[in-house]
DNA sequence: CTATTTTCGTTGCGTCTGCAACTAGTGCAA
DNA sequence: TTGCACTAGTTGCAGACGCAACGAAAATAG
């Protein structure tokens, strides 16, 4: 087996473990989140996206892709939102077909209630990854990455 | 802000980022398997673990794990896969509750087909997200990681 | 200025998912 | 042996997803 080979195969088992990571943490604040306060992990994200703008707008196609999410998707999701009250869509006055969504009161309140809940499950998870001899080294090379906003 | 709330912040970074480069790889992967070779990411996986062991049996329960799924989606996987001849199911006579599976020799050929294009797909997205500045940190983190079996 | 292309968000449709309830088989205990 | 807890896999159900097709508004070409 050549040096070409072993790169397919490190990529490979990369994913693998991203893959297993990604889904252990999923899992876990999935149900804790639709447990303790009725969010499911991508309603989150986006309260949590539109939260982190500082008050400010966000149009649907970059709440599409701060949640990693399809047009579509995103459309249903806010609406779902919007219908219990969380968020409001505005539209825009120099762009008309865009549409901006913005956290209610009631948005800001279910969020700042769930946040201590997604913390704590979400440092629970990782503790959960480096203590799995497999997923460990990704878990850990987690903690060195430099804070600085997802653009 | 102490240092509880960086590490707080640390984490969240890090999943955000972790989910980020997930769904990159995801989605790339799943227009190109698809496309070519009919096949989604999670029958990939399936295929690709079934191989991995070499000829040997795997339980509906390992197979769920190995696609970080449901049993009942795990169910309905092999189900699919099995209607269209890439695997069979096996009953096992020693504990007469499980199942084992096991590629099918059309299931071998499709797997071989489509191998190249998941390699190349996957190099291809690895790239992308070292291209990306917020990206990079955790997609050549991905590199150093030792390619040992995921179990 | 009109025609074409592109962007943005929405909707119909078929598919896949997890949860909870269920059946069947195993293993331990009294 | 009988009873009970546990594990393996399946199924009904409701919800969420992506794709492709669509309409409306903006940008670009000619």
């Amino acid at each position: 087996m050549g040096i070409a080979d072993d790169a397919v195969e490190v990529r490979a088992h990369g994913w693998r473990t991203l893959a297993a990571v990604h889904s252990l943490i999923e899992t876990a604040l999935e149900r804790a989140l639709q447990g303790e306060h009725g969010l499911s992990v991508v309603e989150y994200t986006v309260l949590d996206a539109l939260d982190r703008q500082d008050g400010w707008h966000m149009r649907m196609r970059q709440l599409a892709r701060a949640a990693a999410l399809s047009n579509s998707a995103t459309t249903r999701l806010v609406t779902r939102l919007e219908d219990r009250g969380l968020l409001t869509r505005v539209l825009c006055a120099d762009d008309r077909r865009g549409i901006y969504t913005e956290l209610t009161p009631a948005g800001m309140e279910l969020l700042e209630r769930a946040r201590p809940t997604h913390d704590r499950v979400l440092r629970e998870a990782l503790a959960e990854a480096e203590a799995t001899p497999e997923l460990a080294p990704l878990a850990g090379a987690l903690r060195e990455l430099e804070p600085r906003p997802l653009r």
